[in-house]
RNA sequence: GCGGGGGUGGCGAAACGGUAGACGCGGGGGACUUAAAAUCCCCUCCGGGUAACCGGGUGCGGGUUCGAAUCCCGCCCCCCGCACCA
């Protein structure tokens, strides 16, 4: 509701995923080949009503703020390609239509007989005319290649099509409409052999004045840029592969390192580093990057360019035509329009129906009940009704953060002083499968609470990780595939305290990895062990030095793994000082184990709780705070120093921790396994103390 | 096609440019036990050698360095995202 009256939602018609058979929406990822991924029937495209967000508005934020902010550099790489900023410009091609009023009685001719580009003087540009409703403006990330640009194409939705089909066109024209809105959303988008018809209609390209064909096609798409391209075949693979189809004149305008402006075009020519003009007027021999900038300026001059902005985020589509929801807050009134549900009567409440599931209609299920949609405009009380489309659940995920903290609260979303107190979230871990969505939108929905003053802060998450994906019978695991492995069989075999330890050791948590289970019979001893040498620890004496100076070095290595989420290593280090506490028979002192069962706490919560209370405390393990590594305890006191001879290892010696080159060098000469391989004075020592001695000879 | 992450024993994996394979699984041998479980002790990268040791070894080919799994250049393969976005 909040979006709404800042004019950030609003309602347009769109195209829609439909499954006949199942009767309902889909979202693109529930499209395989054209099917519906539950049933296999073929998936329509419809048109509806539907509620937008606009998320595109941000778009520019959404990127630059990635700079910023500690996330993994694959879910950032992610997002940047989601947003897809393309820096380029906006061209304006004025239109002639053969046998009316703006036909300024050229004859055009058949496409692509004598159009081609070069032959016009671009010292002297037509001049722009005052009568702009006819032009067609482009979008472009090369306009350096205007000089190659030999025919238009449009989108075959695009609103200029009706008037560009001569009459002579016209049917097959409405055939190839027709038949690209029947396409399902996916497959209109994959890449797949060119198809397209001639309007009849021409184009005047600004730079050369020459007139050139107008297509349609369903390469270009309605919503990217303005709908519209000019088609530069020498320098676009798609260009080049329709232009080939349909014979249009390929013409080169850029030349790179080892073919010249004569060499004929076996493929596009692409590279725009390398490459400079040719056949470009005043332009030949400007490098791709400078010539951007001065054709737009160029053009720019005679207002048919401006330099443009363009971003692949698309607006967020949040209508469902579902029950199960949060129906959107919106009553519709023919007088005063779509009006915001007032807050005092919100939220809006699902009515209790026995008929939820979606029919043929497209329309939601709620659209049936006229008792629970008809409603008093909140305005001025005439007849009105509720929106019966209900939000995308994504919604909700993308601002729960917000509400953890302030769960007791029934009168806000977020208590302010909560708020600020525990937000933003310091430490975010999750599947990387959401940078693009649930991202995306929770990073979006705060910018916008930042910007009504409601929150200050505008990243919800200072920290991203993404863990990785266990692979199963091929696939990543998920409950849609029917593919995952049901925890219970484990909590009942081994125990949930074994299970999570051997989940966060089984490898690295950023990594995926296929399945398998034979290795848990390893965490599973290492905690059977742990059991035993706390209930066996004795009180009498003292603790052995030894095994005090490892129990602080893992002190050391399990804190400073668990905030890196080198989890596996952690466990490892746990294990590795299991093996001396219970090296032989003797029985641990109670210091060498009580500080274990802390570092263990996280990963076996249940056994440590349980251990702690026999050992004698009252309170929880988890109020007991988190053992610190007291670094005189840990450290050693000699050390086995490395010896190599020109690099390769021949032997180790046991010297003091802070042992000089000269002791170390002596000590090392000293030892026969090294003096067999030093023969005469060495030549240079390298000396890395505290880890080896390198003798060059 | 574009982007990201990987490639190390039989397996999962460790390793600030500094002793490759920690830790665990699997395998082999042994102690305790009537027996089993649990526990405890040895061995387990490859080749040679009774052994001490020697040689080789981190996908492939080069390079930098006293020293490379790690850094640089050029390849090969696998996994994951995105993809007719002008």
């Amino acid at each position: 509701m909040q979006l709404f009256k800042r004019g950030l939602a609003y309602r347009k018609k769109a195209a829609v995923n439909w499954c006949p058979a199942d009767k309902t929406v889909l979202a693109n990822e529930q499209v395989i080949a054209g099917a519906c991924e539950r049933c296999g029937s073929k998936v329509e495209q419809r048109f509806l009503e539907q509620w937008f967000f606009r998320i595109s508005n941000y778009a520019a934020r959404l990127l630059d703020n990635l700079d910023h902010i500690d996330w993994s550099e694959t879910t950032k790489t992610a997002q940047r390609n989601w947003v897809g900023r393309s820096d380029g410009a906006e061209i304006t091609f004025r239109i002639v239509i053969p046998g009316s009023v703006s036909d300024e009685g050229s004859s055009p001719g058949a496409p692509g007989a004598s159009h081609g580009a070069g032959e016009a003087d671009p010292s002297a540009p037509s001049a722009p005319r005052d009568d702009r409703r006819d032009d067609i403006v482009v979008f472009t990330t090369r306009p350096d290649t205007i000089f190659g640009a030999t025919y238009m194409v449009l989108a075959p939705e695009h609103p200029l099509v009706e008037r560009l089909a001569t009459p002579d066109r016209r049917e097959s024209i409405q055939a190839y409409r027709d038949a690209t809105a029947r396409q399902d959303i996916v497959t209109r988008k994959v890449a797949k052999e060119k198809t397209g018809v001639f309007t009849g209609s021409y184009a005047v390209n600004p730079a050369t004045g020459a007139e050139i064909p107008i297509w349609i096609a369903d390469y270009v798409l309605m919503e990217y840029g303005t709908g519209a391209i000019m088609a530069v075949p020498g320098h676009d693979e798609r260009d080049f592969e329709f232009a080939q189809i349909f014979e249009l004149p390929i013409v080169r305008v850029i030349a790179g390192p080892g073919q010249d402006a004569m060499t004929p075009l076996e493929a596009p020519y692409v590279d725009d580093d390398a490459g400079r003009l040719v056949n470009s007027g005043p332009f030949d021999g400007l490098f791709v990057a400078d010539a951007k900038r001065a054709v737009v300026q160029w053009l720019a001059g005679r207002e048919a360019a401006k330099a443009v902005v363009n971003y692949r985020l698309h607006d967020w589509c949040v209508s469902r035509q579902r029950y199960w929801g949060p129906p959107i807050p919106i009553i519709y009134c023919d007088v005063c329009g779509p009006r915001a549900v007032p807050e005092r009567d919100l939220p809006v409440v699902l009515p209790d129906v026995p008929d939820f599931r979606p029919d043929d209609t497209g329309v939601s299920p709620l659209a049936r009940h006229e008792q629970w949609y008809r409603v008093p405009c909140p305005d001025c009380g005439r007849e009105a009704r509720r929106e019966t489309d209900v939000s995308d659940t994504f919604l909700d995920s993308a601002w729960y953060f917000l509400r953890y903290p302030s769960a007791h609260r029934d009168d806000v979303p977020f208590d302010p002083v909560m708020t600020k107190r525990w937000l933003p979230v310091t430490s975010y871990i999750g599947g990387n499968e959401h940078a693009v969505l649930h991202l995306m939108y929770a990073r979006f929905i705060t910018m916008v609470l930042h910007d009504m003053g409601h929150l200050d802060f505008e990243e919800p998450f200072q920290r991203f990780r993404a863990h990785g994906h266990i692979i199963r019978e091929g696939a990543k695991m998920s409950k849609t595939k029917g593919n995952i492995v049901n925890p219970d069989q484990y909590y009942e075999q081994w125990g949930a305290d074994t299970f999570r330890t051997y989940l966060m050791y089984l490898g690295p948590f950023q990594e995926g990895g296929d399945f398998r289970d034979l290795s848990i019979s390893g965490p599973r001893s290492f905690l059977n062990r742990l059991w035993l040498a706390v209930t066996e620890a004795t009180t009498g004496g003292s603790p052995d030095p030894v095994v005090m100076r490892k129990l602080h070095q893992t002190i050391r290595k399990v804190s400073d793994d668990i905030p890196r989420l080198s989890y596996n290593t952690a466990v490892a280090a746990m294990m590795e000082y299991m093996n001396v506490v219970r090296k032989g028979e003797r029985a641990p002192h109670r210091a060498e184990v009580e500080p274990l069962v802390q570092l263990v706490s996280p990963f076996a919560p249940h056994i440590a709780e349980e251990l702690w209370e026999r050992l004698g405390h009252e309170r929880s393990i988890f109020d007991s705070g988190w053992p610190v590594c007291d670094e005189v305890l840990a450290r050693e006191d000699t050390i086995e120093l490395a010896v190599q001879v020109n690099g390769k290892l021949r032997g180790t010696i046991e010297v003091a921790r802070d042992i000089g080159q000269e002791g170390a060098l002596t000590m090392a000469l000293a030892d026969a396994q090294v003096a067999r391989f030093v023969a005469g004075t060495p030549r240079k020592v390298v000396f890395v103390p505290g880890r080896l001695i390198n003798i060059v000879v």
